[in-house]
DNA sequence: TATTGTTATACTCTATAACTATA
DNA sequence: TATAGTTATAGAGTATAACAATA
């Protein structure tokens, strides 16, 4: 699942591929650095059965209750179609519930249950401890200017 | 890990979404950042028509001329079987080539076409322009801690 | 007429098992 | 028997169009 950035041949004969360029390139390294987050991401909330995804959807409930479905969708930038199916499996687990809005019956209040509640308390024990596993290779002034490039290559300024 | 310090409602009457913990979280900044890094590069490759991967077979193979399928999806962890319609349109396209083996003949070796080569020099044009656009957003200096920040992210060390 | 949530659909990426032809 | 490449298939993630209920 590694590759290796050196150029050459192994010992055993089998070939050390070059990577060239793309180790230089902020978008390679940004994807490979992504998919070993999300693989420890899975492996560490394997308990709790929570996709990356899942997880963000119920911490942003929770931080904002009440949320419409929309609001969600325009905030995250998710296809309001595909946030229906990810909803319905939260829903269907018991851990989120749409409420039909008062005002505009059209529209859906999202609120976490308290099993939900409950889940999402765990499942940040289990993220707090993944990031903290991240943060252990980089250091935690590492960590900070890490945060910061990062928004900064997402924020247009 | 801290929630963030701001909340409440905008002027406009439109909700500010709360991002809560997730802005502190290196796994959601590194999955944002990758989109936006994304959505760069389809835009700034748009002329040559590669995809990410696209990119980054073509460039593999002119790093490694002869290499093998399973070498190549080993390497880069992909899995052979999806590497497969991956440089079917690669081949279709003109861009690269199998040889069959001729020590072994159950493998092929791989190459770039003239066609090939001259499109990845224009693409590397392309995409050291995109490169160029993201650096300009974090500095030069910015841009070697962020990589090197990454490499330690991914690689066990 | 416009908007909210929904359905249907399609295309990409990814993951697994089983097949073929060679070794 | 083991391996290289292939096929088939299924699951996520993402994109658009169109519909019903409501505004």
């Amino acid at each position: 699942m590694r590759p290796t950035a050196r150029s050459g041949r192994r010992s055993g004969g089998a070939r050390s591929i070059e990577l060239g360029p793309l180790t230089r390139s902020i978008g390679y390294m940004l994807r490979r650095a992504q998919i070993t987050a999300v693989a420890g991401f899975l492996e560490a909330l394997k308990e709790v059965e929570l996709r990356p995804t899942q997880f963000a959807v119920l911490l942003i409930i929770r931080e904002n209750p009440g949320i419409r479905q929309t609001e969600f969708c325009d905030a995250l930038g998710i296809q309001k179609a595909n946030f229906v199916p990810l909803l319905n499996h939260l829903e269907w687990r018991g851990l989120a519930e749409r409420r039909t809005g008062t005002s505009d019956r059209r529209s859906c209040a999202l609120y976490l249950t308290p099993r939900g509640q409950e889940l999402l308390r765990r499942a940040c024990v289990l993220h707090d401890a993944h990031e903290a596993r991240l943060t252990a290779r980089i250091g935690k002034r590492g960590r900070e200017v890490l945060l910061s490039l990062l928004r900064k290559l997402h924020d247009p300024l």
